[in-house]
DNA sequence: GTCCGACCGTA
DNA sequence: TTACGGTCGGACG
């Protein structure tokens, strides 16, 4: 090597960890063997050696190597035993991925470095001093911070996953201090994630300042006393031995002794025929595709290798040797070999998704909950240290604690992170005292500022590298993003859960930790009573809402550790991370936004309608010759069924006279009086009660518009539901329920558009069924429920009666439920053999229909489960029940689900779709509701006509790529200033 | 105060 | 005949 060249160094261990968790997990296709760094270590030598041969590009290597840790057995142990005895050790669907990376790095052609005895770092440290003394450049891949010290002007550092450079300049504004000072650095803040000591309470930027004021650590060990600051001067001399045994741990050994010198890293050609083989043995099509045009070699003639997964120890994380597993060092380090596709013998070394989920709920269930080892975190330097090992372990569970349920209303009272299962804590932030004046308590002391608690944790929480997880991160997050934190990447056990689990009971994490963790959290309810004495959570004690809080944040991340792997294992990654994860802020952003309800507008409704009620009230009391409640069905059925002795049809479950609204219109049409007027009257109360009275009282005092909330783990099909309000029943049948929707309005200069799927489900039916009259129906654009009338009765289209088509309307609706003769007689008002009639000869004509009806019951019975087109599941447990009635009811439900959660996850797919599409056409157009099959947005008026097909095209082409739909979408959408008018 | 059933608004 | 959430009355404590 000489002056001029370029030699990269590779840190294939640190990649490996950080890949791990920043990558979606990754299985083989064929036998799910867990490849996801695997493939992103690959792709990244791929694009190195690529730029490599790419001229126009300067730094390019004539060197390279990529090194490895060898054992965690180093050197550093003899100095300090307590070096990184706090690894726990790896996940189990990484450890069949260290000695893969290694045959990568074969298969490319390039030097594989490690030694006994000696991390990663030291060898790089090494041959980085080596090269540049004869002169040439180094580049190290990687962005450890125990790397940035051997940064000079020949040596920098390049960060793959984030494409960033890193030299001096890079060092200095991340920590505050040159990279020769970076030793020292880190030997005052120490390392929680390697159990480097350091000096309590110094994180970076005090160091750096006393590295700014002192020059050095020794120089600072030696005037101490100097230091004005008390807690902060006894420290440092208390721990300065401290400090120095820190400073031998984190100094890289630049005379590592090597067994492979600099002249043996010169760049290779690539071997092709190798290369293919390895990429296409892990399944790599892109990646195989790729190398075989660029190398010049056929990848259909090469075989895939065949591989075997070496069991090898890896000191950055797995402490094989400690973790009590059957790992020997001999067998860790040695080359155990085992076959990929055997299982592997008596070992904890999982090769596949099942294996890892096994030992994960395994792990689950046998380790214990400590409430008392959690921390409060009280002061910048504790939170610093929190936040470093969040960083640097690229996993942190947490949690707020708030004065509301409501993400728009609430305040910020805490917060607790977990980043590893036992190790959690809460940071106070507003906790106030309980006997305070009538203004309430005052701030309790020992609390960080909350704008200092934001400023620490934003570079974290918006940090690419780290996985932010919570049970129900929709709320996090809009409470995060009033904040002005943009929270990403992120997980959520929730729905990660609701994924899995869907049909299986709720989602909430006091069922989750019961079900998979066997224990009970503390309830929130004990923490601040119920009812008209409880608290908010700012008056919760300090040490009861640490273990309260923590526990919440521990068992989030121990949820994750058990769920997340059964998503690969099930097969069900895509669907979390297509349908439910990138909804998080879609959602988010569209419950913030809110919508414009018009106060004036509903006032006057509401006096209408009190007006017609009051009006028909008297009425009815004349009638029924009596004043009685008449929104209490009991004394209405008692009047009409007993007083007045109107024939009674059935009766509820509960003994009493039923009075539903259609057994009442079926009397009113027999000439009574009396149920006419109830009906009317209850159509009257119920729009005010519901709509035109509550729905002011959710007008948002700042805002000044209504927020709902989107529930996305609360349905069976995949449905969102909403609440607080309900915003997907808004009336819309009636002409009298439209009036409420006139009151949902544009902000001013803007409109609301309103678009709609046109039979989606149907659609999906004819999909899915295969029924070619129906596909053919759609693609014809004709009315489908004329079609239908016609097929069955024979008559033709034009001309048909009204009464046909109704009732071939409610038999495609019937099919879509699941169909029964008993309900479809209900819902016409017939006779059941004339319903059952009805159904035999819709299933002659479309006899796809029944055959997939009972295709899916079977598919059912023998899973447990059906599943929507994009292979979403929903559970029936209940589908093998002996009780027929119940058994009956699954089937129904599970003929249900595939269809309507099929409509629901193209809606979804839509929707994580449409805000990039509308910013890349430059609209600025937002959605700001849901309702099942619609969507309703608002925009500046001058916008609409470009914004129309924007909206059509995205919501149109929803189901492609991944489906491709044997019918058309078809969208309807308006624009209009309310709501009743666009729709 | 809390729970449940009846009823009814939506897709 | 599918999927939801809100309001009310009424019974329970």
């Amino acid at each position: 090597m000489k002056k001029g060249d370029h030699l990269f160094l590779v840190d294939g261990s640190g990649y490996i960890f950080r890949a791990y968790h920043a990558l979606p997990p990754l299985t083989r296709k064929s036998d799910g063997l867990p490849v996801g760094a695997v493939s992103g270590f690959c792709n990244m030598l791929w694009k190195l050696l690529r730029e490599a041969r790419d001229t126009s590009v300067r730094d390019t290597p004539t060197h390279f190597a990529v090194i490895f840790d060898y054992s965690s057995t180093t050197f550093r142990k003899e100095i300090y035993p307590e070096y990184k005895a706090n690894r726990s050790a790896p996940p189990e669907d990484l450890i069949p991925q260290f000695g893969l990376i290694r045959q990568a790095t074969k298969a490319f052609n390039l030097p594989c470095i490690e030694k006994e005895g000696y991390e990663a770092d030291d060898l790089i440290a090494t041959y980085a001093r080596m090269a540049e003394a004869v002169g040439a450049e180094v580049t190290i891949i990687s962005s450890d911070k125990d790397l940035m010290q051997l940064v000079t002007p020949l040596v920098s550092m390049y960060d793959s996953m984030k494409d960033k450079q890193i030299g001096i300049p890079e060092v200095i504004e991340k920590w505050g201090v040159p990279p020769e000072k970076m030793i020292d650095l880190q030997a005052m803040t120490g390392d929680s994630t390697d159990n480097v000591p350091g000096i309590p309470g110094i994180g970076p930027k005090t160091a750096a300042q006393l590295l700014e004021e002192f020059g050095d650590l020794d120089t600072l060990l030696a005037r101490a006393g100097e230091i004005k600051q008390q807690k902060r001067r006894e420290n440092i001399i208390q721990y300065a031995e401290q400090a120095l045994i820190s400073r031998q741990l984190v100094t890289l050994k630049t005379d590592t002794p090597i067994d492979v010198g600099l002249e043996d890293f010169g760049l290779e050609p690539q071997n092709g025929p190798k290369l293919v083989a390895f990429l296409k043995s892990m399944e790599f099509n892109a990646l195989t595709r790729r190398a075989a045009e660029a190398t010049g070699v056929d990848a259909s003639e090469i075989e895939a290798a065949n591989l075997k997964i070496e069991a090898v120890a890896e000191a950055r994380g797995p402490d094989l040797d400690s973790a009590g597993s059957d790992a020997s060092p001999e067998a860790a380090t040695a080359s155990s070999q085992m076959v990929v596709s055997s299982k592997p013998p008596s070992s904890n070394v999982s090769a596949t998704p099942a294996d890892l989920v096994k030992a994960r709920t395994d792990e689950a269930l046998s380790a214990k909950i400590d409430r008392s080892a959690y921390t409060t975190i009280r002061d910048v330097a504790s939170l610093q240290i929190w936040i470093d090992e969040a960083m640097a372990s690229g996993i942190v569970a947490f949690d707020t604690e708030t004065t509301s349920a409501d993400p728009m209303q609430t305040e910020i009272v805490g917060l607790s992170l977990a980043t590893r299962p036992g190790k959690a804590a809460y940071i106070p932030i507003n906790h106030k005292s309980r006997d305070g004046d009538l203004l309430g308590g005052g701030l309790l002391e020992h609390q960080i500022p909350e704008a200092e608690v934001f400023r620490l944790l934003k570079p974290m929480l918006e940090d690419a590298s780290v996985l932010k997880i919570a049970h129900a991160m929709k709320y996090e997050w809009l409470v995060m993003h009033r904040h002005g934190i943009d929270l990403h990447p992120v997980d959520d056990t929730m729905l990660i859960s609701y994924v899995l689990d869907a049909g299986e009971g709720h989602h909430t994490m006091d069922s989750l930790c019961d079900r998979w963790l066997g224990h009970k959290p503390l309830a929130y309810k004990d923490l601040v009573g119920s009812g008209k004495s409880s608290l908010t959570f700012d008056k919760v004690e300090i040490e009861r809402a640490t273990e309260y809080a923590a526990e919440d944040a521990d068992v989030t991340l121990r949820l994750w550790r058990l769920l997340k792997p059964r998503l690969v294992a099930d097969g069900l990654s895509s669907v979390y991370e297509r349908l439910e994860r990138p909804l998080i802020p879609v959602l988010a952003r569209m419950e913030e936004r809110g919508i414009s309800v018009d106060r004036q507008i509903l006032s006057r409704l509401s006096g209408d309608l009190a007006q017609s009620a009051a009006a028909i009230e008297d009425e009815i009391y004349k009638l029924a010759g009596e004043k009685i409640n008449i929104g209490s069905p009991k004394q209405m059925g008692d009047i009409l069924f007993g007083k007045m002795g109107l024939p009674g049809g059935s009766k509820t479950k509960t003994g009493q006279w039923s009075t539903s609204a259609q057994l009442l219109e079926d009397l009113a049409a027999e000439g009574h009086e009396l149920p006419r007027k109830v009906v009317d009257w209850r159509q009257l109360t119920k729009l005010k009660s519901t709509y035109t009275d509550a729905l002011p009282g959710y007008i948002h005092p700042d805002t000044k518009r209504v927020h709902t909330s989107y529930a996305m783990a609360a349905t069976s099909t995949g449905r969102l539901s909403s609440s607080e309000p309900n915003l997907q029943n808004i009336p819309v049948r009636t002409t009298e329920g439209r009036k409420i929707r006139t009151a949902f309005i544009a902000a001013p200069g803007n409109k609301l558009i309103s678009a709609d799927y046109s039979q989606i489900e149907l659609r999906v039916l004819a999909h899915v069924a295969e029924i070619p009259q129906l596909t053919q129906a759609f693609a014809d654009g004709i009315d489908i429920h004329a079609m239908t009338a016609s097929e069955m009765f024979g008559v033709p289209v034009e001309g048909m009666p009204s009464e046909v088509r109704r009732r071939a309307k409610a038999i495609n609706f019937g099919i879509i439920y699941g169909i029964s003769a008993f309900g479809l007689a209900n819902q016409l008002s017939i006779p059941r053999e004339e319903a059952s009639q009805y159904i035999r000869t819709y299933f002659e004509r479309f006899p796809g229909i029944k055959d997939y009806m009972e295709a899916t019951k079977a598919f059912a019975r023998q899973h447990g489960y059906v599943e929507t087109i994009f292979g979403r599941r929903a559970h029936y447990p209940e589908i093998r029940s002996s009780n027929p009635q119940l058994r009956a009811f699954n089937e129904r439900a599970a003929i249900n689900a595939p269809i309507q959660g099929s409509a629901a996850d193209i809606i979804r797919r839509a929707m994580v779709r449409m805000d990039a599409a509308l910013k890349d056409a430059k609209l600025t157009a937002r959605m700001l509701l849901q309702v099942h099959d619609e969507l309703v947005f608002e925009t500046i008026e001058d916008e609409v006509e470009a914004t129309l097909p924007v909206i059509r095209e995205v919501m149109e082409n929803a189901a492609m790529p991944a489906i491709a739909l044997s019918v058309p979408l078809q969208v309807d959408a308006r624009a209009a200033h309310n709501w009743e008018a666009a729709h």
